[in-house]
Order: C-alpha cells, then structure tokens, then sequence
RNA sequence: GCGCCCAUAGCUCAGUUGGAUAGAGCGUUUGACUACGAAUCAAAAGGUCGCAGGUUCGAGUCCUGCUGGGCGCACCA
C-alpha cells in the first residue's frame, strides 16, 4: 500500500515541480512515512517542510498546494489534513484499503512479491564451514539468516542464488586427517600419538570406525602421506555428507555448492594472481607477494605470497569472489562470523581492484549465540570440541523454534538462546503465538465450511469491513509488501520475524472482540474472506522464513 | 596504541531514508471462557533513549568528545 501511495504522490509533486508550482527537489528524497500516532492518517509526508526550507516559504503554503494537486488527481484518500509544522497527513479511503483483501486472495503464496530487485543477480553465500566437524549452533545463526534473506531477495525480484563455500583446502583439512588416522590406528590397536591440535570430537572416533568398516586396514600399509590423504577425503566427504542433512532438516537448500579445491584445479588461483600483477596491483617486497589494498581504503597492503612460497587465506578468497563476479552477479552478500569484521575493509578493496563498484559487496556479520539452560549459560568450546551442535538444537527444540529465534534479533547484535523458553508451548513462546494464530484461522475456515458458508458467495459484501477492528486487520496484513522490501533494500531480514508476530497480534485481538460466524450473513462472509487473507499472510511470511504453518497444533 | 560494533522500561529487545505524545514481549498488579481453539485477550504501573556538546523547523536516529561493554588489529585459517 505504502508503494502505491509513494507513487501518487510523486506524481503530484512532478507535476507541481514542473509547473514551477513548487521548488525543483529530488523526488526520493521526499519521504513517506507511517506516522507513530494514529490520529496522523495512514501515512504522512515530510515534503513541504523539505521544499520549505529551500525556498524559503511557508512549509504550510506549500503542503496546501499538494493538497489541492492530490485531490484532484485521485480518489483513493478519504481525508488529506495539513498539520502541525507541516505535515500532510493521508487518510486512505476505506475502499481502498478492503481492496487489498482481493489482491492477497488473487495473488496467494505470491502476495509480497514485487519487481523492487529489477531481476539483479545476486548471490548470497552462507554457512560455508569447513567440512571438519558437524555445524554449531553459531553456524545455525548463519544458516537461518542466509536462507530467510535469500528468500526475502527472491520475492523482492532479485534473481538470487544461495551457495556454500567448501574450504576443503589447507592446514585445517590436513589436520583432519591426521585426526582420523590416530582414531583409525588407535582402532587397530597400534599406538599412536594424536596430533596436538587435532579434532578431539567423539564424531572423529566414528569416522574412523566407519572407515575402518569400509576399507579395513588397508590404510596401515600406506605411508603416511597417503594415508592421511585418504582419511581426509574421506572424513570430508563424511562431514560434508553430515553437514548437507542437517541443513535438509532445518529447511536449508543451496542451489549451489563450491569446493575452495576447484579454484585450484582450474587455476584460478594462478588466474587472478597474474590478472593482479596485469593491472599493476600486485608487488613484490621482501620475498612475499602483496596485493595493493590500500589503493582502495585498506588501511595496509596485504600478503598474497607468503616468503615461504605458500598462498595465504586471502588469496583463493579474491580468486573465489572473482569467480562470483566472472559469473555474472550484480551483488555478492556474504554472510560471516562477526569476529572476521576486520577482513571485510581488505575483501571490499579486493572487489574494486578487481573492477566491480564497492557496493557490489555486502558482508552481513552475525553476532555470538549463546544458549541459556535452567537460567544458567552452557559453556561451549569449539577446541575442546565440546560444542552444542546445530542437530542437538534442533532435535532438543524444533526446526520451526530454531529458525525463528535465530531470527529474533538484528543480525549484528548478539544473540540468548533460552532453551527453557523454546520449549513452551505458551505465549510466553513467539513461534506458538504466531503458528496458533494461523491454527486458529484454519479451525474457523473448517466450522464454516461445515456450516456450508463460502466467502465465495455472490452476496459477501466486503464494504462491511471499511471500519474498527475489520479495518485495523487489513492494514496490518496490507503492509506485508512495503515489509518484504524493506528487509530486502537494507538486507536486515529479522524485521519479518518482527512484522509476522505483529500479524498475529493483530489477529489474536481481532478474534476477542470479534466473531467471524455469526448470524449476519454478510458480515459473516466479508468476515471469512478477512482471515483467509489473514491467514495467506502469515504463511507467506512464515515461508520467508521457512517456518511451517500449521493447519492444526 | 589504532579501528569496527553496541549502550533505549526491572529483564530481553524493536524503532525502516532525521519527523509529531519513544514501542513490544517477559515480569508485576487487576480483569475476561454456558458462542468460532484461553497455546488467547483487555487494563494499569514502568523512561533524563549511557554522559556532555553540536548540526536544524525537528535528533533515539547525523557530527565531535567522554564513560562503560564486545570484537578485530598476522607473511593464521
């Protein structure tokens, strides 16, 4: 709704600033807002006082001149007020607003979507841990928020693509192996020191014990490289195998998955690295190779080329977000821990020396998860390999409870993950206050049908819910749209987790003061085609999310 | 020492490009089921938006300084 007011009114001020009637002004940044009180109207506009202070006139003169402009080029405002400095208050016309009941009902599961992406490629990659050990709850975090903006962008009219980068590569994959092959041999009896940073989680023991079902002992015979080779491909593989299912169960799907070792065997290591030396951003000193960052608002070069010959992280990351770029995506949204904030002013420099504007990158940085039991904190350390995984939470909770906390806070900020609150069934718990909302709707849609009433009937008369409650309930769910876009336009996706639990509030209120079946037949139809538009909403939004929508709980 | 993030009700947190009287949940107090699901709703109390300046018609939001917390400052990954 707020994007067809925005349209109107731009018109209005075109026209009026082409008339001369009003100072010229950029348009955008005219804004329109939703006013905290009520009494304000439906939306107001701040765009007289803006032209005001240009020209030099009374912020009031010029509100009643768009004033005028509005009301004579539409219909769709029952009341248009100037108020206090300046303010144009906008009071939409009961039809219109009922009208949105037909579009939700018309579009469906596509309601929201719009064309604001424009179809814009982008990518967002997520998760993307290493294949050494199953995924944590801190990864859970990531994997929540990824897929949820994801989700967003593509109703958003972005053309996304979700990817898991495989660091299959380097010392941690190395030591992986080292790790399975103790297990393996301490398997077969033979003694053998583990290594000092190795894996020291249980799950390493069972992969030994499945390798070792697989392969017996052949790996014994191997020298060592070999066989710790072979105890690394297969442990990743295994984990990965691990990491893939738990995904599945959280509802995560990547279209894409890209091994780090891939860049090597195409050379695009080797690729990017002459490209840089090509375009003079790359320098030798002291027997390392360094990539010009600074040029691009890094605070010091960085090492490409260690002195001992080897690459450093930093170097198949540029070739990998190279590869992004090559591969045609307007925007790259990475989704990273926190505690890597200070690599993203040297990833940013990267992308614009490999010629993309700097706003092709985005670096989302999820905060710490810390998880709460019996009001005390449950230590976690990933060294010791005692961590929570993502599947004990998701086991212990639900799929629907994780992914919705997870999505409880800004990205950004960290995050208390209450188990005992997870686990209630009450109101004290969003997720059953949301999901009992759509329960509820669906209960009601199976007594009427019952009862033989079908919103479809030729005489359910809509104009009965041009007022109170009825009218509160559509503006709530007619928002859903400007929501889906705004969480898009400033990749802050957890404003939806926000936005669904106002929905069902909104409805929970509804459905104390109100009944839908009733002995008003007209008002009992109008009232059905209400919450089925209510209830097409918050499954919409809970999809975004990919939270389930229960008929019954 | 340098840089980034955070500071809003007793607690956990929202607050969209700067807008009018700063919101929600929990907790506390008091009410509502002989009609569609009480896993629900209503009402009350609760604030110097960390502190001090500045920018302007207008600041929780932008700028500067300070205090207090988190994180990062590798030829580690």
């Amino acid at each position: 709704m707020k994007e067809k007011i925005q349209e109107i009114l731009k018109e209005a001020l075109q026209a009026l600033m082409h008339e001369g009637a009003i100072p010229a002004h950029d348009i955008g940044s005219l804004g329109l807002s939703v006013p905290a009180n009520r009494e304000f109207g439906d939306f107001a506009s701040n765009a007289a006082m803006v032209l005001a202070s240009r020209a030099k006139r009374k912020p009031r003169d010029i509100a009643a001149v768009i004033k005028e402009r509005l009301e004579t080029l539409t219909d769709v405002f029952e009341r248009i007020d100037i108020a206090g400095p300046g303010f144009i208050n906008l009071v939409v016309s009961p039809g219109m607003w009922v009208s949105v009941l037909g579009e939700v009902l018309q579009a469906g599961s596509a309601f929201g979507t719009s064309s604001f992406g424009a179809g814009l490629k982008v990518q967002v990659e997520f998760v993307s841990a290493n294949p050494t050990g199953p995924l944590h709850v801190g990864h859970g975090r990531g994997a929540a928020v990824g897929d949820t903006l994801a989700r967003i962008l593509k109703a958003a009219g972005y053309d996304v693509q979700s990817e898991y980068y495989i660091n299959d590569v380097g010392n941690q994959m190395n030591m992986l192996g080292l790790s399975v092959l103790s297990r393996y041999r301490e398997l077969h009896g033979a003694e053998t020191p583990f290594p000092e940073n190795g894996y020291k989680g249980s799950y390493i023991g069972d992969i030994a014990g499945a390798l070792k079902d697989a392969r017996g002992s052949e790996l014994l015979d191997m020298d060592e490289a070999e066989a710790v080779a072979a105890c690394r491909h297969y442990a990743a593989n295994a984990i990965l195998e691990g990491i893939r299912e738990d995904l599945e169960l959280f509802n995560v799907r990547f279209h894409n998955w890209f091994s780090e070792s891939a860049l090597y065997e195409d050379d695009k290591v080797e690729e990017m690295l002459a490209y840089l030396k090509s375009i003079d951003l790359s320098y030798e000193e002291n027997d390392a190779l360094w990539f010009r960052t600074t040029r691009f608002g890094d605070e010091k070069d960085r090492v490409l080329r260690k002195q001992d010959g080897s690459l450093t992280y930093f170097a198949p990351d540029i070739a990998y977000h190279k590869d992004k770029l090559d591969r045609g995506f307007g925007k790259v949204i990475d989704i990273w821990g926190a505690d890597h904030h200070g690599y993203v002013p040297r990833m940013r420099a990267a992308i614009e020396g490999l010629g993309a504007p700097k706003e092709a990158f985005h670096a989302l940085l999820i905060q710490l998860v810390s998880l709460v039991r019996n009001g005390q904190p449950v230590q976690m350390s990933t060294r010791s390999g005692e961590f929570v995984t993502l599947r004990e939470i998701i086991d212990e909770v639900g799929k629907d409870v994780c992914r919705y906390f997870f999505m409880m806070r800004k990205s950004d900020a960290q995050l208390v993950f209450d188990l005992d609150l997870a686990k209630k069934k009450s109101d004290e718990n969003p997720v059953y206050y949301i999901q009992y909302a759509h329960a509820r709707i669906c209960s009601i849609l199976r007594n009427a049908r019952e009862q033989g009433l079908s919103p479809d009937a030729p005489d359910c008369d809509l104009s009965r819910l041009g007022s109170g409650d009825d009218l509160e309930m559509i503006k709530s769910l007619a928002s859903y749209p400007d929501v889906v876009v705004s969480c898009a336009a400033d990749l802050e996706p957890h404003r939806i987790a926000y936005y669904v639990l106002e929905l069902a509030t909104a409805f929970h209120r509804f459905y104390n003061r109100n009944r839908v079946i009733s002995d008003d037949r007209g008002l009992t139809l109008a009232r059905l085609t209400l919450i089925s538009a209510e209830k097409q909403v918050l499954a919409n939004a809970l999809d975004l999310m990919g939270i389930s929508a229960p008929e019954s709980m």
